[in-house]
DNA sequence: CTTCAAGCTGCGAAATCCGCAAGACAAGCA
DNA sequence: TGCTTGTCTTGCGGATTTCGCAGCTTGAAG
């Protein structure tokens, strides 16, 4: 009998995780470079066995290890949120806002925007040139209404840490 | 009397990065666990060095280091975009966002919205709670729009990397 | 000129990472 | 049942990395 199929994958692609994978990304979202041992005794997995499954949800793409900062402290000094709206079908559009470095963020949504796009810039030249001239010019977009960043006041990476 | 410690800080209380240390950070964005000795070597520093730096960038809170995930792939399957607009005072509101742990990504804006705030929730249910119940009863917030996330299309932290 | 603090370097000891071989276990099949 | 297969786990050395400390250099302040 089918008991547990050993929990592979769901149906669209992404793949399923069990607690104790949770429990290891808790643990590298709290410290990303917390040794291997530490997180296998917090988890009760062995050193080794805690390293594999770290190296797989990084090769499978669940999961990334890296510095996250302020972009202010790193000298972009203007951020925005733009909400799109699309003519027709909305992936070429996200796709094109995807592939311009400027832009850190991409998400379908429902509302009154189809897509909204993070942009991320130096200064204000820069991100009027990103917005006005760039995401305006893409085929499809039919208006953007823009929202400039004045202070961010939170921002967190510790799904499942609640 | 203390003129200009060190070219310490600037005055809004945000540390000063030079050209080590972004190079540092740009490394480690790449990969959060990448050996002090080879970003060491791609910088141009001692293996010590490098180390004394990121800790001081981490003790400064200029970066963290920590794993992200797609929140669909940790059990999140509902997320949202709120746009608020707010009577009098942002900061309370903003305060009371930030405090709420279900909201990720807490920005004050200029345009049609006054405050955007991200949130993850397990299910419809529990967006509903919040936005309904909880954001909409804060006092100063005079209204909100929301955008239900349908699919996220980018996400990167490479700032500076380009 | 002297003092002082901050930052960098080099080095040895301790801890960690990494690859590999072997064991355990469930599922599938004849 | 008995066999095979694939996945997960464990245990171990050797290579690598991290860590703490002492000494050196530099620049600002007295």
């Amino acid at each position: 009998m089918p008991r547990e199929p050993r929990a592979r994958e769901s149906r669209n692609g992404t793949p399923q995780l069990d607690a104790v994978s949770l429990a290891i990304i808790e643990q590298l979202q709290e410290d990303g470079r917390r040794p291997y041992a530490a997180i296998g005794k917090a988890v009760g997995l062995s050193e080794a066995a805690v390293r594999q499954r770290v190296q797989k949800l990084l090769d499978q793409g669940v999961m990334q290890i890296v510095a996250v900062t302020d972009p202010l402290t790193v000298g972009f000094r203007r951020q925005a949120m733009v909400g799109v709206n699309v003519d027709g079908d909305l992936d070429p559009v996200a796709d094109a806002l995807s592939a311009m470095p400027e832009v850190e963020y991409v998400v379908m949504t429902a509302g009154s925007f189809d897509i909204l796009a993070e942009i991320v810039c130096e200064d204000d030249d820069h991100l009027l040139d990103v917005i006005n001239k760039r995401i305006r010019a893409l085929p499809g977009v039919r208006s953007t209404e823009s929202f400039v960043y004045l202070k961010l006041k939170k921002q967190t990476y510790m799904w499942g840490t609640r």
